[in-house]
DNA sequence: GCATTTCCTTGACAATTGTCAAAAACTTCA
DNA sequence: TGAAGTTTTTGACAATTGTCAAGGAAATGC
């Protein structure tokens, strides 16, 4: 019985390696024996992958939940770069290079996902230098996002890093509606601002009548108006 | 003669290569077979190596002078985000993802440079892994430039960051007075500012007692107080 | 040496963003 | 339902940063 379920976990495990990147590029074998290997874990919103500072040597693949990838400042404010949705890897720095985590990881819903420890993974890595080639590959794609977030903060007023912010969260769905996750501090901690002003812009948008908010949901009125916002800053 | 030049010059390569990082992990007869495959290149103050948002899948390895990784804004804002000195290889994105490079490199003095394709030197990183192991290291350090980036736009005051840009100048050397090379709109650009607001905080540096600015030189009295200036910006 | 150009400085002012405090609206949960 | 907590809103104000314009200082080129 025991037996089972975990053959079962197993199975599931193999099954997301499959879809993940760099880890698909392995073989069947390697993947089976990668999903036999992972340590499992679940997070409660609110916990700690690893903080900023932690010496934390581990891929980590995100089965189910979110996970928010965020800077803190020594005043203790909070700045959140990304996030992880399931499917998603995240490689740890230090596995690179032996130093303290730049950012922290946490849970901001109830979460479970599969680890390996450097010493586990880089014995595969080298047997398949695809994997390596893919990995920069992934780590060029992280510096892509870091560009965009400090293009953001040198050229960009608040305004229209919160009309990127919408327009992403647009992006996904083609309702005009969509449901709201995030409160005013949580939308401050992403556009590094104070939730006050996030208030005051989402209150000019609406009175601009680019869009509605509501307690519960935001409705997109005028996609076009957003976007144009975000161009027109210097 | 033309002979003997010519190999002068893949000894010189040769010899630089074995100094730097990446390069270092291949075997002598490779990074002499590179030093071959390389393409020479010189550049005069204010040229491109390529611009924001061409396709440049080239490895770079800066022989002498100075290039300048530059974001610009599309109202012709320029930020400029770190600096490559001899030695230092720069791995354009494009090689990894065929995508646009995100920023420009730029030469800020007379330098020559050595480039290789990536399809030239792809096929010799894949026979030595080892090497594209330390490129993911390569990447990650460039991800936590990023960070500290990011970190100063998004929780400090131009003053700290400042303070941070002139710590680092004087950090090279341990003597108090150092050489400008930099005037206020090149501080500007560094860290997202005015000329007009780095001009004024200079002065206030200056009226505080930490530095003194001439057009020639900037001479530390106090460096105590520029690092206490970056730790207390929450 | 003089003219031109670039760089630096300064003042006045505007725009953006942050801070603090208090009230209002909503949610949660007993 | 009602109490407690959280989130949102608002006003008043301060601090930071940007912009524009003008004048002075230094460097450059002829």
């Amino acid at each position: 019985m025991k037996m089972e379920t975990n053959n079962d976990r197993i199975a599931q495990v193999t099954q997301q390696l499959s879809k993940a990147k760099i880890f698909n590029k392995f073989p069947p074998s390697v993947s089976n024996e990668l999903a036999r290997l992972a340590t499992v874990r679940s997070y409660v919103p609110g916990e700690f992958c690893f903080h900023q500072g932690d010496l934390w040597p581990y891929v980590l693949l995100l089965a189910d939940g979110s996970l928010q990838w965020a800077m803190l400042s020594l005043g203790g404010r909070e700045h959140v770069l990304f996030m992880l949705s399931p499917g998603e890897t995240f490689w740890g720095h230090t596995i690179f290079d032996d130093q303290p985590m730049p950012a922290s990881l946490m849970a901001i819903r109830p979460s479970t996902a599969y680890r390996w420890h450097r010493d586990v993974i880089v014995p595969f890595l080298y047997r398949y230098p695809e994997t390596l080639w893919e990995l920069a590959g992934v780590l060029t794609d992280t510096m892509r996002k870091a560009r965009e977030i400090i293009y953001g903060l040198a050229f960009q007023p608040v305004a229209s890093r919160m009309a990127n912010l919408l327009l992403d969260r647009f992006s996904v769905t083609d309702d005009s509606s969509v449901e709201r996750d995030l409160t005013l501090s949580a939308i401050a901690s992403r556009v590094a601002a104070s939730p006050e002003v996030v208030c005051r812009i989402l209150q000019q948008f609406q009175s601009d009548g680019f869009l509605e908010v509501t307690r519960a949901t935001i409705t997109l009125f005028d996609r076009g108006a957003l976007e144009e916002l975000v161009e027109k800053s210097r």
